[in-house]
Formats: C-alpha cells, sequence, structure tokens
DNA sequence: CAGTGGTCTAGACCACACT
DNA sequence: GTGTGGTCTAGACCACTGC
C-alpha cells in the first residue's frame, strides 16, 4: 500500500475505482498522474456534491477520512487544505472541519465586492432587499449561452434593488435555470432574511462555489436609472457575473449596476 | 530539538533569534505562539527582502535550507508552499524554485485585469506605450496618505496611454515615492521593453508583491477624453490601485482610466 | 546519473474546544 | 479528559530536469 503509484481508493467510496488502475508497478511513462491526495480530494468532492454533508455542518474527521480512505491522515490532510483554500470546507480548529456555507457565515455577502466609500461593511447594517420582478422566461441566445443551456430553455428572471442606508445602490437582473429552481417566486425571496445564495443553498440544494466577474463602464437606460435614483447620465458600473456550483456548472447568471458615488468596488491583486 | 515548543531558529540566519525564546517547555500559554514554519518563512522573508536572492534567480534548494535552519525539510517545504501561494515565488519541479520576478514571466502584465471582449489576451500582442509626463513634483494630502508620505514629500509623477491594435485603451497616471525612485526619467521609461514593473526590479530594486485596487465608473474630463480618443460623455473604468513591496510598504499609486467598450476588467470571485 | 521539488507514511506532540 | 485540527520530524520513494 505505502508505495503504490497507481492506487484504487476504495472501501465506503460508492463510485470512482481508481483513476489510473491498469497500469500497477511500471515505473515510468503513467500517461495522466494523479497524486493519492487529489484522488481523496475528489472523493470528497464527490460526497460534498451528492449532499452526503450539508452546508453547515462537520464533514468526517481527518483521521476517520483517512480509515475510511485507506491512507494515511497526512494525506487526507493536503486534501482538505486544497478544498479549504478552494473555500469549499472551513476548518476550525478543535472543532472539526465543516462544509462551507453562504448562511450563518458572519461574511454575509461573500461574492459581493462593493463597499461603502466611509465606514465599514459592518457600519453601513443590512441592504433593503427590493424585488423588483420575478418571472418565468425563456432563455435567450447570450443568457442560453451563459448558462450552458439551449436558446428557449425555461429560465427564472428575477430583478431587484439594494439599498443601504435607504439609498438605492445596486439593481440587479438574474437568470436562473429553470429546472433547479422550480418553485421559486416572488414570494419566497421577499420572505427570505439573508443572503440570496444561502436560500438557495437551504431550499433548492444549489451552493455557489466560485463566480467569474465581467465590469465595465456604462449609461444607465431611463429605466434602470429611475429604479436606482440617479439621472441617465450617471455612469455606473456593469458587473456581469456568471456563477458556477461544483463541476464549474453555471448556475446563475446575474447583470448587475452599481452606483459608485458612494460605494466602489474593492479588489485585492496578488 | 524535536519536540521543542519554543524554537530559536538559528545557524547562518543574521537578525532574529527566537520570537518565543525565553519560555521554554511550560505547556500553555504562550502568549503569541508562533510555528516553527512561519518562523522560517519570516527569515526567506527577510533574504528576499534583502536582495540575498534576486528575482528570477534560484534559492537554495529544500535540504540546503533546511541544514541551514536546523528544520526538517517538510517545515521549510510548508513555509515554502506560503510564500508561493503568495507569489513570492515560484517552484518547478526538478529544477528549483525561484524568486518570483515581473520580468521574463509569461505572465507579462501580472497585475492588468483588462482583457479583451474579443480574442484572448496573447492574440492582441504587446501593447504600445506613451510617455506623456513624467515629472518630479510634492505628495498632495491624498498622495500622501496613500504612500504613507507626509504632504509636500518629493514624488514621481508619471502619465502615460497605453494602445492596443493602435488604440488608446488605458490612461494611467502615476506617483512613485522620490527616494527609492532617484533618477527615473521618461527617457529611461520610454527606452525600456516590457512592464514597468519589471523595470522598477531591475533598476531600482522595487518588487511590487501586491495591490489593493478600488474601482467607479466616471466620465473623463475634456483632457482624459482627447488622450482616450473619446468624448467626455463615454463612461470609463476608473481603477485606483496602490501597489505594495514586501512588508506592505506602499511604493506606487496608480489612477487608471479604463476603456471599457472593446476591453473588460475580469476577476475570478472564490 | 545526481539533484530538485512532490508525494506518502507513521508517529509524536501541541493548541484548542467541548464536556 | 477526549477528540479535533495543527505542527514537526525522519525516512522512503516518485517525477521531472539537466548533465
Amino acid at each position: 500500500m505505502a508505495s503504490n503509484p497507481s492506487f484504487s481508493a476504495a472501501s465506503a467510496a460508492p463510485l470512482s475505482g481508481g483513476e489510473n488502475a491498469g497500469v500497477v508497478g511500471l515505473a515510468t511513462q503513467t500517461p495522466a498522474f494523479s497524486p493519492l491526495y487529489q484522488q481523496i480530494k475528489g472523493l470528497i468532492l464527490q460526497s460534498l456534491q451528492s449532499g452526503e454533508w450539508k452546508p453547515g455542518e462537520a464533514i468526517p474527521s481527518e483521521m476517520d477520512l483517512a480509515a475510511r480512505y485507506r491512507v494515511s491522515q497526512g494525506t487526507v490532510r493536503k486534501a482538505i487544505d486544497e478544498l479549504s483554500a478552494e473555500n469549499l470546507v472551513v476548518r476550525r480548529q478543535g472543532k472539526g472541519t465543516f462544509v462551507a456555507t453562504h448562511a450563518e457565515q458572519h461574511v454575509q455577502y461573500r461574492f459581493l465586492k462593493l463597499q461603502p466609500d466611509n465606514g465599514s461593511v459592518q457600519s453601513e447594517g443590512p441592504a433593503q432587499r427590493t424585488i423588483i420582478d420575478c418571472k418565468r422566461s425563456r432563455a435567450s441566445a447570450d443568457v442560453a449561452r451563459a448558462l450552458s443551456l439551449r436558446s428557449g430553455d425555461p429560465v427564472l428572471q428575477v430583478r431587484r434593488v439594494l439599498a443601504f442606508a435607504g439609498v438605492p445602490t445596486i439593481l440587479e437582473d438574474l437568470w436562473l435555470p429553470g429546472t433547479p429552481f422550480k418553485g421559486l417566486t416572488a414570494e419566497r425571496l421577499s420572505n427570505y432574511q439573508g443572503a440570496m445564495y444561502a436560500l438557495f443553498e437551504t431550499e433548492f440544494g444549489v451552493r455557489m462555489v466560485r463566480a467569474d466577474e465581467n465590469i465595465r463602464a456604462i449609461n444607465p437606460d431611463a429605466e434602470q436609472a429611475s429604479l436606482l435614483n440617479v439621472t441617465p447620465k450617471t455612469p455606473l458600473l456593469s458587473v456581469e457575473r456568471v456563477a458556477y456550483t461544483y463541476n464549474d456548472t453555471p448556475m446563475e447568471l446575474r447583470r448587475g449596476l452599481y452606483r459608485t458615488d458612494t460605494h466602489h468596488y474593492h479588489n485585492v491583486l496578488s
């Protein structure tokens, strides 16, 4: 077991034999070499995906997982290290390792990079959310492309405004694939306290894990301007986001318009 | 040595005895506990900072560093892991670990997040750089604050335009602290091929390691508009960047105006 | 071939949280 | 105290690079 280059993780693992099964013991030329900890990471990922461990819950301890996959604790550790670096999982010393969640996380808006110019995110308090619209429709060509759907597939479309300290600051249009979000209504959105992604988790089992944003400066049209209480000459940040679940599956297209007279989009480069 | 909680890294290390020196063997209540690998990381950081290893050069092998600091290879490895994650150092299997550099790196503009809407960054070719202005001046209040200087301290001020495929796309104003950049002239800037940060490294020994950006949508004034060949009504992305060297020392304030009719600012959230 | 980073193991001990 | 993640070690072996 110790020095076996190709390896079949097994035991309680539901799917997946070994990626490299077949060739064993040949020293060179493994076509797609995958280290053990990567395979373990993949297995843990499957369990996260399948819902074996739910957001906010603890996953088994490193020792348990090591026993389950028949590897050393260090190897499990390295797998979890990467999952932790990708924010899929959160470690808490002395307590355990927990599935990351958008709810009950002290960072309320994990993906929102807009910050008030003066004062902290904390000090400005929670946003006031207003659902403007929520309807079923059909995917246009560009929406379909972003969500990996076909044109005309059913989608859910939402428009809302976020206000801070009474000032409308963000106007968002969302498109969600119809099937996973069946049953989402304006009422359920309105009644929900907290981040939208938290609702997606608890009510629909959809966990947003990563997102891409493309940012431009634009002038709003008349309707957009009026919803944000600015003139159409006010330049706004246009933020187009595609959010992904596990496996790089796109699950949301979001087009945001941000006012930047009192706020700014903050980004850290390294 | 093996099981010693408080530890004095020593040997060839120039400064720094041990952070936790003094208390030894007392099991609980070390006021500021710092794991060994963090101390090693700090020592390596000092050597990077002092220029013992220059950008692009290889640092000593993990085994050598382990011997130098009298710790196991695994501990050095974990220290380097973090430095690598922070992009201060680049590992290359079979070759060694190298000091990160903005030059000779295949990513020419490491900190530039603006991308062409169509085609890749590669396909659009290198930017055409034009130095509009380069002069010594005195720090205004806001420039001084950003660079941790005092108002009136000498600074170097640069204005330039970047064009892609002949289209002026980026207008940048830079402020650099006067002392570290003594001797920087418009000519040296103009003659230099390659990223500006690469010149800072090779000519002034200043390595940019991290940066913060605050982004807004604005309308340009008449001069800015003309330099970018747009009308003053064209909304532009205003990107204010503060770039830092080691130790979170700010070394550059850069105010950029980006055209977003053909390009967009791309960001990945996770 | 030797040297480098990369993986894996087994075991010891530490810091932290709960009970 | 027990169990969790976190640190550290020593040693073995693998994959990659270049001589």
